[in-house]
DNA sequence: CGTCATTTCTGGATCGTTCCATTCCATAGG
DNA sequence: CCTATGGAATGGAACGATCCAGAAATGACG
């Protein structure tokens, strides 16, 4: 059956000579109009079956309005927190019956750049974009002068009014700290993230807002900046006790920070959730299976992905090419990285 | 400059006008022929800066032979191993100048066969699928027998000759054990994996071979299945530990099972390298930052990604639409939790 | 049975490229 | 001054769908 070699493909017209209708018809069947008889419907039906068909969307697409092909890029699949977003966004775009199609940019605006181009030569009907570290803040004009409905995620872009879908990091930093407070820290750090980063920025600012609340010294605080990795964390760790004031509790900017700050605090002797408390962000699923489990702020990442690809969605069907921002829930996940009350400790530092 | 709506798109007819070329020409420089006077180019280059010309693929894939988009289905794209390995396929991809299309199945053979589909619509130039749980043997016959190149990556489907690209689970398999034994462990078990999993298969196959050649009767040595996942590595431990003549090491299908299999260890109060020696398979980026870190079997997953690319890549230019299989190197990473050797230890079970 | 409204179906133009066969042009050779 | 020659540029026919205006079939009704 349909054995065909790779250069004879199977057009519509085929189908419609085979079915004893016209080309239109078949079209009209294709994309299931109503307007057809069901005893003709069913005969181009069969006749796709048998001769093994398959739609063309470059042709169809090049007649239409716009094409079915959205795009996501992403600033590093190779981290889960940016996996799991792209499968949130993945799925509602496939179930709305478009097809998604992922790049991953590694954190390079040169690669996202070429990334761009090929998405806008290939029609893209929208686009979602967690823009790479260092994205100029006219990445994105081209594409939004042509109409082409985007969407940031995660990351905002500075001096432009595109719409974003991200979490709430001022409120998620000013539960982390609420928590700390409450639990009798009064010198705490904020660890990690790169300074040149909006979400740090977001996130800091959070963390200095609640500590004024809690009648504390924001512009004592230390939060010295480095790469949201493991080794980073630790780093930063290792600046913030260097301090003549060391703090006994750090916010980090996000969970694979907080876990490079639990490794430099057992290498220093000092166990996180006992000697010092720790609070992450995002709760990665690694967070629960840490050791210790981090207390982290959970962000409904999937949701968000999902809420993005809805909003560029309807941007699609409603030909407007702008939106409302959309500020996710975040909430305090308690685990044992935050310890006990300050005042129930029984060790300090080494 | 260059504002245009949606609606009108600048085509080469009003690059040529604007250049006093003809539409053949502009597509000539297009493609950098050789054979256009460097001064016209210039002149088209310019028109095509000065308009905000975008090429249009779609219409372009309608004349030529094969379209530049290749496709990847990964069954889950939320685990780092498997993002891994669609960075480094996407990687070769790109640089080859080819438009990489990642989709994720979620190990669901239904919506991997709509992204088939999808795919073949947008008329990919060639696909690697690392195929999801269950896949029915047939899922691929269509694309092969429609001439487009297809590779698999990590897992075999059975009874097609479809070219694939993964790991020596059967040396790697061999590796582990031959070290496990090295170490004077006589009862060792294999963990995890689903039951009708191929590359769980050829892991125990390799696991068996290597018992036989050490003298030890690979019949008798326990192997429970168990879903790939932390719960299920604690849950197959529990299996093995239950037996009569419980296991003092185990070889894991893969590391997330080996991290289930030591935190089922550390709830029993054992010690993962002290009173029980495990093994994993993959080397994921937390194995080293695991506690304790984990000694597992080392892929180069981002190699094995460019291979297949390469692999797809060559099936392309060459119109051949099958290729050698690629049998990746592996090797041990010997870290923590495989212990000392047995003699030395100091502790048994609780 | 003719008329008119509806439902179905159809032809042909069109989308933006590529590609092939030609034509055009300038220069060199005779 | 004419003709090869070969490099540059061009015109028009594809590619495979969509879409619109209108034709044909169907059915309702006096």
């Amino acid at each position: 059956m349909a054995m065909g070699g790779p250069r004879d493909r199977v057009t519509i017209v085929e189908i419609a000579a085979a079915a004893g209708v016209s080309k239109s018809t078949v079209s009209l069947v294709l994309k299931g109009s109503e307007s057809v008889r069901p005893s003709t419907r069913d005969r181009v039906n069969a006749a796709i079956r048998d001769l093994g068909y398959v739609y063309n969307r470059g042709a169809a697409n090049l007649r239409r309005a716009h094409s079915n092909v959205v795009g996501m890029i992403i600033h590093d699949l190779s981290n889960p927190f940016c996996a799991e977003l792209a499968v949130g966004i993945e799925r509602s775009f496939q179930a709305a019956g478009y097809v998604p199609f992922i790049a991953n940019t590694a954190e390079s605006p040169v690669r996202q750049a070429e990334v761009i181009k090929l998405m806008r030569e290939q029609g893209v009907a929208g686009l979602i974009v967690s823009a790479a570290r260092g994205t100029p803040d006219d990445a994105l004009d081209g594409l939004v002068a042509a109409g082409v409905p985007v969407v940031l995620a995660m990351r905002r872009l500075k001096g432009r009014r595109i719409p974003m879908v991200g979490p709430d990091n001022r409120l998620g930093a000013r539960l982390a700290v609420e928590r700390l407070v409450e639990l009798g820290h009064r010198r705490i750090a904020f660890l990690g993230g790169h300074a040149d980063s909006v979400v740090r920025a977001e996130r800091l600012e959070g963390f200095r807002a609640a500590l004024a609340d809690a009648g504390l010294d924001p512009a004592g605080a230390v939060a010295p900046a480095a790469p949201p990795t493991r080794d980073g964390g630790a780093q930063a760790l290792e600046t913030a006790l260097a301090q003549r004031n060391p703090p006994t509790a750090a916010f980090c900017f996000n969970d694979i920070v907080a876990f490079g700050v639990c490794l430099g605090l057992r290498r220093r002797g000092i166990e996180p959730g006992r000697g010092f408390a720790v609070i992450g962000f995002d709760d990665v699923q690694d967070a629960v299976h840490a050791d210790p489990p981090l207390t982290t702020i959970a962000v409904d990442v999937m949701g968000l992905g999902e809420r993005a690809a809805q909003s560029v969605l309807r941007m699609i069907e409603t030909g407007r090419n702008t939106t409302e921002d959309h500020i996710g829930a975040v909430h305090l996940a308690v685990r044992e990285s935050c310890g006990r009350p300050l005042a129930e400790r029984t060790e300090r530092r080494a």
